[in-house]
DNA sequence: CGGCGGATTGAAGGGAATCAATGCTTGTGG
DNA sequence: CCACAAGCATTGATTCCCTTCAATCCGCCG
């Protein structure tokens, strides 16, 4: 069981060392860019970004979380991306005119928006072109991992390594501080991000119910055994890089 | 059959309409950077960037083809991305210094290489920084497509869509004209890919070429049928944008 | 209270994995 | 020039993970 151990998972990224600074100095223009924009709040299910919209904007989340979402010609739909708090969605737009995919409120969402064509402007600052780039490689990342366990690991893992990233990319930001959180998602909604039925995510969670390794209840998940579920997903390559010596302490 | 008729695909995506002129430009210095470096060639198999390589370089090819390929924990691969020549690969590494993949070739590959901190420096110029943005986003398209694919889609469709995604990148880059091309990838890989063991991927090929679908016989691939073929892979969104007014002649 | 979306559960069927044997090419060396 | 090994592809038999279909249940809201 947990007993306030730190279970959580090794250190950030390593960026480039030599970027290190012109990325803080990045990050601070294009977070105060996008505070000269109102904050909006929309409910949960709110499509924030329709799927053939045009010079669709980027979004900042503060509060909640949201989804991207396609739908396929059939119908059947595939969640391709998860955004927390601090997460910036649409990145792809600056270049591309067009949206390929829905943006949704996976909860009570609170964001602010920032038109392409400022962010275009911005780019000049060699800081936001960098932090720009470095957003897309991060998203680039964990899109390479997740395809890599849709492939080749089974529901379980899929499941286990769900809720085990979360966890990490909750706490790794602040955003918690216990082995509970808000996921946030309908089963069909985790169906649609990890393959399975929904069907299937349900019986999937009764089993880990029952192996007292971690509890999902009306979207509100619990993990209860770190260590059995960390082994559990242990096929799957590991969130963040391993650690390494601390680059910066900026 | 196909008789001569264009069955490509749609029109390629249409970017914002006033970057298009910035996105040329950057093209432009991009190449010409990749010039000033000698081009190599290695055989397939190699690995032209290895899974750890720190301040991994970018990555132009010219002739053959080549993939990024993850190896998990437990030994199993996915092979996550495919490039083809006029490619860029290792976007990635102008902002994170670590590599998390391997980049292999999968034919005779042709290239040149470029130093990450070149690009970083590069990166002044505005258009040059729009274009690997550009890139970027071109890229996030497609896994985005692909993890659609993977999590949605059954292995018939998956392997249709292969066949005639690469068929479409390949005519769209003018680097074929008739309905045959060398797909450069083991049923072993294409199972990488797609999601499905190798034996499987023998069966689904055996199945379209009993149908006079597609043929694929030591890694080069015929498309017999695009009408079916196209209509099997119904299931796909379209791997452009839908067509458009052009924007520009540029 | 009735209705509704989400979750649960059982039974049956199917797509894909696994295991294992065989065949086919190509390259190598005797 | 043939024997042989190695890698890739093919195929059958069996198993199993997951889907599909359908019924039920649960908590919530008007």
């Amino acid at each position: 069981l947990d007993r306030g151990i730190n279970w959580s998972a090794p250190l950030p990224s390593p960026y480039a060392p030599e970027v290190t600074e012109d990325l803080l100095a990045g990050g601070r223009l294009l977070r105060e860019a996008f505070y000269q924009s109102p904050r909006f709040t929309e409910p949960r299910g709110t499509v924030i970004i329709g799927p053939d919209d045009h010079d669709a904007p980027l979004l900042l989340i503060h509060k909640g979380s949201a989804y991207a979402r396609r739908t396929l010609p059939d119908g059947k739909r595939a969640i391709t991306e998860l955004f927390w708090p601090r997460d910036i969605a649409g990145l792809e737009h600056i270049a591309i005119g067009a949206s390929y995919r829905e943006v949704v409120a996976a909860a009570a969402l609170s964001y602010r928006l920032l038109p392409s064509h400022v962010l275009r402007t911005l780019m000049a600052e060699r800081g936001v072109a960098l932090k720009l780039l470095s957003l897309a490689a991060e998203a680039h990342l964990r899109m390479d991992r997740h395809l890599a366990a849709i492939g080749r690991l089974e529901a379980r893992e899929r499941v286990g390594g769900l809720l085990l990233d979360t966890y990490d990319r909750l706490r790794h930001n602040g955003l918690i501080a216990r082995s509970t959180f808000n996921l946030n998602l309908t089963q069909n909604e985790i169906g649609d991000h990890l393959g399975p039925t929904s069907v299937h995510i349900s019986r999937t969670l009764r089993q880990l119910r029952k192996e007292k390794i971690a509890l999902v209840y009306r979207q509100v998940a619990v993990i209860i055994d770190f260590a059995r579920l960390r082994e559990m997903v242990a096929g799957l390559p590991p969130l963040f890089f391993p650690a390494e010596p601390v680059l910066n302490a900026g």
